[in-house]
DNA sequence: GTCTATAACACGATAGAC
DNA sequence: GTCTATCGTGTTATAGAC
């Protein structure tokens, strides 16, 4: 705690600087040229830094390719924090969410594909499900909490603080949908998204239903035990 | 159709046994050593022929690891067939189906790793959803469907024809599940089949009664509308 | 601790000769 | 159809400079 006092940038050391410089140029070069044509030799000319700087400060390209995952991930649930700030019907509000998650990543789409081949592999960082994601994956789950917490509509008291987890499970499930998705603008997400929302909204009006209230019990206890 | 008669044998030609010996020998090695020690270089060597005469044969790497999983698929499908023969309880069939593919699977749960990271980027060859999978696709959705047609389980009459491909998409989560389990002897996916399996029997029940034969069929139209 | 410069390695993939 | 030689890549190693 000697540093000087630097409340608002998050890091403004010597080698931060570098990593941030790095970084940046990186996530760039991915917008621009996608993954394959982006080369770590590229990466550190346009930086302006020599290769074994880059890898001094990130082990593989693939580290690189999180900071880049992460910054969207930021983007989109800023992109929404907004519009669920008033309570509101829950489905209403998860289609605010999932929409303005699509239309952050609208830009992205063909990076997507390669970035979701090294994000499956486990024990990738690049796992949404790794310790190296928490702080995306947490900033995910926290939108679809908010979406939960101010909406008006009843949901089952169960269910209700496992649903943000398993709405981003839902979500996890559409992205790997979009990614595959070759309809044009990526119209057939979007009418998942569509239809998929009333969809859920009636099944979590449902999940209170005596004749269903036993269903729900048994899979929120499976959930809780395999996660 | 100049070829003598070789009715059993699929092929003898020349170009087909250096074909056969290529794969035959990659299989082998990705079963003894994984995917990333076994190197193009390897297989040739260990072939007998040169790298550039693999290429001639597979254009890359990934479509060798193709052949390996078309193997898997056809010894899990071959492995269940027989248990299945006789009419039963359709929770009963799906659990045989599911745990026969499960223990197919098991001795190659560390290749799968490596696997599934080509087989979820899009476009590419070993996709389940691929035009080149389709052989494979057809074989396991085949089990599942006959899984669903020997059942003494009432079954809704609109949900039966698309309940084998669902069960089939079922199939494929439940294996990006057992890919990241990390529990000793896959024991979580293990426990995953024995929950969920009761679980899907309830919901197919349910799916015909009046309360939920809506929703059911919602969710069918937009399964169909956007597969 | 931060950084450069350059070479070297092993790999998947390709080119072009025979 | 089959070969050898070679390319471009991610990544590592070396040897040092500020």
């Amino acid at each position: 705690m000697v540093k000087p006092a630097t409340p608002d940038t998050p890091e403004t050391g010597r080698g931060e600087q570098t990593k941030r410089l790095i970084v940046d140029t990186a996530v760039r070069l991915f917008r621009d040229q996608g993954y394959d044509k982006t080369t770590m030799r590229g990466i550190a000319q346009a930086a302006g830094v020599s290769v074994g700087n880059a890898y001094y400060y990130f082990p593989s390209k693939d580290h690189l390719v999180q900071q880049f995952y992460a910054t969207v991930q930021e983007d989109a649930a800023a992109a929404v924090a907004e519009a669920l700030a008033e309570p509101g019907p829950f489905d209403e509000r998860l289609r605010v969410a999932l929409t303005g998650m699509l239309e952050t990543m609208t830009p992205y789409h063909a990076f997507a594909g390669k970035f979701i081949k090294t994000a499956v592999e486990p024990g990738s960082p690049l796992s949404p499900f790794s310790a190296e994601s928490e702080p995306a994956r947490e900033r995910s789950i926290a939108v679809l909490r908010q979406v939960v917490e101010g909406a008006t509509t009843k949901i089952d008291a169960e269910l209700k603080p496992d649903l943000p987890e398993l709405l981003w499970l839902g979500q996890m499930g559409i992205t790997l949908y979009w990614v595959h998705d070759t309809s044009p603008d990526q119209a057939k997400t979007r009418l998942l998204i569509e239809r998929a929302v009333p969809l859920i909204d009636r099944l979590v009006t449902l999940a209170r239903m005596p004749g269903l209230k036993s269903v729900t019990r048994e899979a929120l206890k499976m959930y809780r035990l395999l996660k």
